[in-house]
DNA sequence: GGCAATGTTGATAATAATTCTAAACTAGGA
DNA sequence: TCCTAGTTTAGAATTATTATCAACATTGCC
């Protein structure tokens, strides 16, 4: 699977005449690995740890590559940092505004999520609607937990 | 209406005992008044202008203050910046990646939409759902037209 | 496989963005 | 009005990101 992600995304690159310089594999390797939604400093980090040198500058343009090749999005949890995650597969985050962890939902339902709204917002908009992202907000169940709102989360809409 | 909006969010903040300082009445009015989605430097530079003395640290405080009350929210283009949108009523943004303009929709669906993904989130995640940030992206009208794209626009779905 | 053209890397300098600090100030309650 | 905890200010410090450019590596071609 991951290693099918992998391909898909070297071939996508490869059609569009990107270089596949073992950095570029190895940081793309990385985030379709970790879920991890880490920030540039965390890739670079944990990289050099294994692997040997790698550049930060490397890895600051790798991400905006491919960040522009809609392989990977950027997100801000609010910590300041930016954070990426591969993106392959369609999917939304949720955030807990308590701890700060961003988890990916894959639903079903998303796809007919982002439909819906590409057609809405081009009806009010007339933009020509590629992509949506859509970031849902809240406490995860951890946080509930140590909060003390286990039962208040069943009574909320 | 932006009046009511000013007094709104003044009444929340006080309830909240927040110490309603000149610079965060000012900041705030900017940011009613202004959907231009102004950035850190942008606040700062015009309230510099009109009115006197402001710091470039209050504005970066007060911003994350109204951000930590949800009455101002984050945005991010692209072009590296942060953005501040002042968020008293529910809407969403849809950026254009030719020219990075972002546009407000106030959508009478969009209670549907974030309603059912607070659904779709519980079921899915079991975290306690609060709110829903979504950002879509495209291209706007006016770079459709310039890169010569309107008859294409009709036909994508 | 070997070669050349061209894009990429790496180290670090430069710049931009954001936070911190400490002293002075002030909103709001008594 | 007075007090005080919280806020503002200016600038220093820190952190994040981008630019530079010589050395190097990938790709397409033979």
């Amino acid at each position: 699977m991951a290693q099918d992600e992998y391909q898909h995304a070297l071939a996508l690159l490869k059609e569009h005449r990107v270089r596949l310089t073992p950095q570029r594999k190895t940081i793309l390797k990385y985030l379709i690995d970790h879920h991890t939604h880490p920030s540039v400093e965390m890739i670079y980090s944990d990289l050099k740890e294994h692997d040997d040198s790698i550049s930060i500058a490397t890895v600051y343009n790798t991400v905006r590559l491919l960040v522009d090749y809609h392989l990977v999005i950027e997100l801000k949890n609010g910590d300041g940092s930016t954070h990426y995650d591969y993106f392959g597969r369609p999917h939304y985050h949720v955030v807990c505004d308590n701890c700060g962890k961003i988890t990916d939902v894959f639903a079903s339902q998303f796809a007919d999520l982002t439909k819906e709204l590409g057609q809405i917002t081009r009806e009010q908009t007339h933009y020509l609607v590629t992509r949506s992202d859509i970031e849902v907000h809240g406490l995860c169940p951890d946080c509930q937990a140590k909060l003390g709102l286990t039962t208040v989360a069943t009574e909320v809409n």
